[in-house]
DNA sequence: TCTGCCGGGGG
DNA sequence: CCCCCGGCAGA
């Protein structure tokens, strides 16, 4: 990912030719705005690119990578574009490209050291050819060797957008604001201020500096709309994808982007308000994310009673006694759906949904439990001045530290990626000294999926253990 | 006999 | 700590 971003960057920007459309006889100039990678073939890694580039005459275009290696071609003076495209991807036959470009993976060794062949990074040599093509065009006096070192500092640590930028920075003006008129114009999502992750996460989330108090005094983790004014340090819902990833990172271990890149449908379970987009422009709306369901109410309320009626068949707001309500979720869920009921049914109100995905099936996995206290009332609740939605705790024991990296162990099991840290807190099973528990007649893992999808089952049926998914 | 899972053990 | 598995016991 990094790389594949690397080399995006390298081309945004860039000025390209493409193909004459029908009634022209010269290609035609444009700035590369974006590129979007088509995997075709993950096996084989080929892959395609889709470049959206912004045209002499204003219009925006995507043309796939051979269109723009085509237009190129037809003005064979303007070649370096094409080099550095061929990088990026399709002709995967090339080890760099692979290596860099091939499942989001980056080798850290790769990316980040000088290359240890006598030549140069490839980066450096694409840069380089980069950068003479401005030269020609804008008459850039800055020499290439200079470039080059700097290049080379550069790509001794991380790779920077503003190493760039120092020295484009004229070019830059106008491409920026390109740029921007074209992300308005083709993206849906609104790209929202970063969040500070390290307030607003780290001081309450990680570290077991997890209170559900420490968000609003009257201790409702809430969100106010539309007028969208989320107090900066208070974790506010998903807002957009970009949004997901500060609040992900730290249940995530950290910078790994590919850890990113996993997470997607399952992080959208939650009944959330769908992302609003701009002020005023949005209303908000709470979408059922039950299985097979997505009805669509406008009233957090009326989400809560969809949910309560249609899938959990009961109408009781009252003690919605946290563990059987969980697990009869479990139950009818099946692998994705427990998540579902992290909202219908009170997980923690201070728990952002986005970040709380990873949960493990098993208590003896995790560690360090910490126990959210109970409060009486469930699910959603309004708070007083402005429409909230608060996530009422059950006595939820949260087993595994939310931040904790080694907790994140990638394995590979696609369970795991649909796991949720929030465990039930299951009334002590077989307080001690008693007999076995007596066999759970629910369906479990094994009888669900099968043997031949061992991949599917909880850890613990795996492990010989007593089944956190299905419990009884 | 099948199946859930406890307890023990290997790495 | 993660994971596997022998073997017990309930269905």
């Amino acid at each position: 990912m990094h790389a594949r971003r690397l080399v995006k960057r390298s081309v945004v920007g860039s000025r390209v030719y493409a193909p004459a459309p029908a009634g022209h006889a010269a290609p035609l100039a444009g700035v590369v705005q974006a590129v979007k990678q088509e995997s075709r073939d993950a096996s084989s890694g080929h892959r395609c690119s889709v470049y959206t580039v912004l045209m002499q005459d204003g219009t925006v275009r995507e043309f796939s990578e051979e269109e723009i290696a085509l237009g190129s071609a037809q003005m064979a003076a303007k070649g370096p574009l094409k080099s550095s495209l061929k990088q990026s991807s399709c002709n995967g036959g090339e080890r760099d490209g692979q290596a860099q470009s091939q499942n989001g993976v980056v080798q850290k060794g790769e990316v980040t050291l000088p290359s240890p062949e006598g030549g140069e990074d490839p980066r450096v040599l694409e840069h380089k050819r980069t950068g003479r093509a401005l030269d020609q065009e804008k008459d850039h006096t800055r020499s290439v060797s200079l470039l080059e070192q700097k290049r080379k500092v550069v790509s001794s640590s991380i790779d920077v957008p503003h190493a760039r930028k120092s020295e484009e920075e004229v070019d830059m003006d106008k491409v920026t604001a390109a740029m921007v008129l074209t992300s308005l114009s083709t993206s849906p999502l609104v790209r929202s201020p970063p969040v500070k992750v390290s307030e607003g996460l780290n001081g309450s989330w990680k570290d077991g500096g997890f209170t559900p108090s420490s968000y609003s005094s009257s201790g409702c983790w809430s969100w106010s709309a539309p007028s969208d004014q989320s107090n900066p340090s208070t974790p506010s819902p998903p807002l957009s994808a970009d949004s997901f990833k500060p609040f992900r990172m730290p249940s995530l271990n950290g910078p790994q982007d590919d850890a990113l890149d996993e997470q997607d449908g399952s992080s959208l379970l939650f009944d959330e308000p769908i992302p609003r987009k701009r002020k005023n422009s949005m209303k908000v709306m709470f979408k059922c994310l039950w299985k097979n369901c997505g009805k669509v109410l406008s009233t957090a309320a009326g989400i809560q009673r969809h949910i309560r009626t249609v899938h959990l068949s009961r109408n009781c707001d009252s003690e919605c006694s946290d563990a059987t309500e969980q697990k009869r979720a479990d139950t009818s869920n099946g692998i994705n759906g427990t998540k579902n009921e992290s909202s219908s049914t009170p997980l923690s109100r201070s728990a952002p949904s986005a970040l709380y995905l990873v949960h493990t099936d098993h208590a003896y996995q995790a560690t360090a439990p910490v126990t959210i206290p109970s409060t009486s009332s469930a699910g959603f609740t309004p708070c007083s001045n402005s429409f909230s939605i608060s996530w009422q705790s059950p006595p939820v024991t949260f087993t595994g530290t939310p931040a904790s990296p080694t907790h994140s162990r990638t394995q590979g099991f696609s369970e795991q990626r649909s796991q949720t840290i929030a465990v039930l807190s299951s009334p002590p099973r077989a307080t001690g000294s008693l007999s076995r528990k007596s066999r759970g007649e629910g369906k479990k893992c094994r009888k669900v999926y099968g043997m031949e999808n061992r991949d599917m089952w909880c850890t613990a049926c795996r492990w010989k253990k007593a089944c956190q998914r299905f419990v009884d």
